[in-house]
DNA sequence: AAAAAAG
């Protein structure tokens, strides 16, 4: 039999999905039209710069030399009258050396790749377990959203940037990708609350990479100042870097240029890149206030603004930049300009500032995936700021008698404070275990070695402070310790976020005592959402802190989003705001609805049963299970302990969380068996 | 109070 829990959680969130979907009315209701933006210098040439025609005839469209001023739609293969033989002109391109040269000497972004798979040999490259993403619940608000699409065939996005999806082994899109491309697509300014590592870079990338391509933006001048098309901006370094590497790959042989700028690195190097052409420029706010003070870049042709990591470049350290780069320069306002934000959370306060950057815009929730919910296991442990060391030694221990140290599992340890960093670096390297830090008190080069030697395995342990919270993309980070917990349980479920991407499983240990009291009761609601075993003295400290709560550390809309959209708030909506939401307390308000996502077998057949549990004894120590299952290859799990279970993740990603599900679901309902598909 | 982001 088939019929579970987990069935009817995923039939309960697909009607309310579908429901919600076309609810929403906020705003205003005109239908979207695609602004054509003629920046200042070009608006009394009397040229077709306006309207350029398509070339399709060619000769006629191209004098030699061309018109500086006039560019044709970029090439693209796949579309006919659009070949690169039959756009004679066009400006700098063509006296840089034109497409095609620039082409041919376009360093193919995926060779490292290729080379690192041969390595590994195993299949693992694919990246996202698309399982994992079967019946994520989505939300979304506005008029007028587009419908989201199930394959990537049914968007055209062109044969190039087709051709690089297939170069990523991306198979179909991520929840996030088929909700946030269409309305990227359609012009639409968005606001998207999804984890990284669930496709977000690729779900901004790709239209901005497409709208260019087709765009028929007026050339643009070649010189000192550099007029990108694109923006996109992002709160630490090694995230611009990582967003730049992305980009590159989407944008491969597409003739799309993209650069990125960064605080620490020579400047000199982003100067030249920056002056042989750039359509997409990705950068940190300090660099490109720098740049644009010294008039080397200029705002005034962007057409797509994209904030990665939204919600922390809006906060009070970061927002007056931002406020600058985006109010004060020469950037086109909202509306005729396309704005593109995106954040794992989205703090209500923080939509309020983001709002003034927007236009009609759309607010899309997909529930989070391979995060703080199901695929990472969170456990949290009592541990006096005197024991921390010895504790975090206990694990290591730990970890390597079981095999698990390497290059398939890192351990990534976040600290407060930079020095401590430094300091529990250095210890751990006197103690036998390698490890090396980031964090901002180091040089660029530093940083970037550091990220480089544990992504390789060769420092398995990364001692970070919260630069490396956010987006950071490294696969095989098995385990995230909070040596020191945040003071906000956004920061939290960030860091954890660094492992269990693309829908693989993951650990997170937190070492909590009395100076962490504060965030105990967002802690312990955050571990309940997602159906962690909280353990009773932090419930019992979460009671304790809890007067007057819902203060700063307080989530909104419940556990199954990263945010909500604080237009339907009643404070914001004249009071009406809850009505929107008919299905929303039975949507994951429910203990028996939160967050399971399903699919965590190995395939469309496996069922694994459970037997022979006596709940009744469940301890916080150990307890023997007994797991069987008739899946091949699968076919008998020895009993094993609960407190071994972050053991098992290693062994075998689907008995762990299978293990912790059971825990949390079974345990409470009293169900002895059931199936998953 | 700390971290990040310009040099």
């Amino acid at each position: 039999m088939r019929s579970s829990w987990a069935d009817s959680v995923a039939a309960a969130d697909k009607a309310v999905a579908g429901s919600s979907a076309n609810n929403g009315s906020v705003g205003t209701t005109s239908a979207p039209t695609r602004s054509t933006y003629v920046p200042p210098h070009l608006r009394n040439r009397t040229s077709s710069s306006d309207q350029p025609a398509p070339a399709q005839g060619g000769s006629t469209f191209a004098p030699p030399g061309g018109n500086r001023w006039v560019g044709g739609p970029r090439n693209d293969n796949s579309r006919s009258g659009y070949s690169s033989g039959s756009v004679g002109g066009g400006g700098w391109n063509n006296r840089s050396g034109g497409w095609d040269r620039g082409r041919e000497r376009e360093v193919n972004p995926f060779a490292d790749e290729d080379n690192a798979e041969q390595e590994l040999g195993d299949q693992e490259n694919t990246g996202i377990n698309f399982d994992a993403y079967e019946d994520i619940p989505v939300e979304t608000s506005g008029d007028n959203v587009p419908p989201p699409v199930n394959t990537f065939a049914e968007i055209d996005l062109g044969e190039a940037l087709n051709q690089n999806i297939r170069r990523c082994k991306y198979v179909k899109p991520t929840p996030v990708q088929r909700h946030a491309i269409p309305i990227s697509l359609a012009g639409r300014d968005l606001m998207a609350c999804a984890q990284t590592g669930s496709g977000k870079t690729a779900a901004f990338c790709f239209p901005i990479i497409s709208g260019i391509m087709t765009g028929q933006f007026s050339q643009r001048p070649r010189g000192r100042v550099a007029f990108p098309l694109a923006l996109i901006l992002s709160p630490t370094r090694e995230l611009s870097v990582q967003i730049h590497e992305e980009a590159r790959k989407f944008a491969y042989q597409t003739g799309v240029k993209v650069v990125v700028a960064y605080g620490g690195a020579p400047i000199n190097q982003q100067l030249r890149d920056l002056e042989r052409g750039v359509d997409i420029l990705v950068a940190t706010p300090g660099r490109l206030v720098d740049l644009l003070e010294r008039a080397r870049v200029s705002l005034e042709m962007i057409k797509y603004l994209a904030l990665d990591e939204a919600d922390r470049m809006l906060d009070m350290g970061f927002e007056p930049q931002i406020r600058k780069i985006v109010e004060q320069m020469d950037m086109p306002p909202p509306g005729v300009r396309q704005t593109l934000l995106f954040s794992a959370t989205f703090p209500k306060e923080i939509q309020r500032l983001a709002s003034d950057f927007l236009s009609r815009y759309i607010f899309l929730a997909v529930g989070r995936v391979g995060s703080s919910t199901d695929l990472i296991v969170q456990r949290v442990e009592f541990v006096h700021e005197s024991d921390k060391r010895s504790h975090l030694m206990d694990l290591l221990h730990a970890q390597k008698a079981n095999g698990v140290h390497g290059k398939q599992a890192l351990t990534l340890v976040f600290v407060e404070t930079k020095k401590g960093a430094d300091s529990l670096e250095h210890w751990l390297c006197m103690n036998g275990f390698p490890a090396t830090t980031i964090h901002g008190d180091r040089t660029q080069q530093e940083r970037e070695y550091a990220l480089r030697s544990f992504k390789s395995g060769n420092t398995p342990i990364l001692v970070a402070t919260d630069v490396a919270a956010r987006g950071l993309d490294i696969p095989h980070v098995a385990h995230v310790v909070n040596f020191d917990l945040p003071n906000d349980i956004d920061d939290y479920v960030h860091r954890i976020g660094r492992t269990g991407r693309a829908g693989k499983s993951g650990l997170a240990t937190a070492f909590f005592n009395e100076n962490n009291s504060s965030l105990a009761r967002a802690l312990a609601e955050l571990m309940q959402e997602s159906n962690q075993e909280v353990p009773a003295w932090l419930s019992r400290f979460a009671a304790r802190s809890s007067y007057g709560g819902g203060g700063k550390n307080r989530r909104s809309g419940g556990g199954r989003f990263g945010g909500r959209d604080f237009r339907r708030d009643s404070s914001f909506n004249r009071g009406g705001g809850g009505e929107y939401y008919g299905g929303g307390s039975g949507y994951g308000g429910t203990a028996s609805s939160g967050g399971y996502a399903g699919g965590y077998g190995g395939g469309p057949d496996t069922l694994l049963f459970v037997a022979s549990i006596d709940y009744t004894h469940l301890g916080e120590q150990c307890q023997t299970f007994n797991l069987y299952s008739n899946h091949n290859g699968f076919n008998s799990v020895p009993s094993f302990k609960y407190s071994e279970a972050n053991v098992l993740v290693w062994k075998d990603s689907r008995v762990q969380v299978f293990l912790h599900l059971m825990l949390a679901k079974i345990g409470k309902f009293g169900i002895e068996a059931f199936a998953i598909e």
